[in-house]
DNA sequence: TATAATATCTATCATTTTAGTAGTCTTTAG
DNA sequence: CTAAAGACTACTAAAATGATAGATATTATA
């Protein structure tokens, strides 16, 4: 499941990719927009310009705006900002790689080929959903 | 990603699964070879019996066994039982079923078409990860 | 029949995460 | 100058997570 984060995150990306290169939108008009809590929205914004994925404008006449394509965003991408590792153990995680704590032999992992199998294939359908597919398959 | 307690009834699934219609294994011996602390392992056991996953035997000479075949049991299932809906909102969820707080209107939700998809993938990969296959592709 | 080995049940708990809220400060167009 | 916007810092209530503790019930077998 995503996380109310990620999913306030997915609306306002997509909220902004809809008018990308031709405007910006106000915190305040994404959040009545989408029902989403005006000071939470803004936290998540914050942290999407802190990863680079939008830029603002502050003053009368600001609001934020997407700064990468439509198309090079992804569920995937909000995610892992927002929820962490796609995979089902921080042990077959590409981004977020970590030991576990229960495991004695990684190698040996009778879990491992599996985990990655789905880690591999959920990662792709994320990937495929771009924001741009939720504005065209609308 | 898989919660502990998830995580930790797959690896004790397959350990039953091993051994199917062949015996049984205490608590004991599965949390010690798997590196599971033996109380909460006792639990997660006792919720995997509720669900009718395993039964089990008391008394000397006891333990737990599967009953349901290890081609028929996986991780989408234990994912259900243990960390809940595998769809990304609880408005896309077959088996979790429940109205998002944040939409109005679901049939028009710019959302629900892309995770519909995902979660059709998600569910067709994680039901393929069946105990058996976690035996065999070791 | 006593006992040791097993599962069962009920309760509690510390820590972390989640989903916010509140208040103040900074910037900027007009 | 000021109103409208974003930025920053701090706090908080509730729930989930990952356990631990202790007492009870059952049963094979010596």
């Amino acid at each position: 499941m995503l996380s109310k984060r990620c999913k306030y995150a997915l609306k306002a990306m997509v909220c902004l990719a809809r008018v990308y290169k031709q405007g910006q939108l106000t915190i305040a008009s994404i959040a009545e927009q989408e029902n989403i809590p005006k000071k939470f929205l803004e936290q998540i914004l914050l942290e999407l310009k802190r990863v680079k994925l939008v830029n603002s404008k502050k003053g009368v006449a600001g609001g934020y705006y997407l700064i990468k394509d439509p198309n090079e965003v992804s569920v995937a991408d909000l995610y892992r900002i927002f929820d962490g590792p796609i995979a089902l153990t921080p042990c077959v995680s590409l981004n977020y790689y970590e030991p576990c704590d229960d495991c004695v032999d990684e190698e040996t992992c009778y879990l491992r080929n599996q985990l990655i199998e789905i880690r591999d294939k959920t990662r792709k359908s994320m990937s495929e959903a771009t924001l741009q597919r939720f504005i065209d398959n609308d």
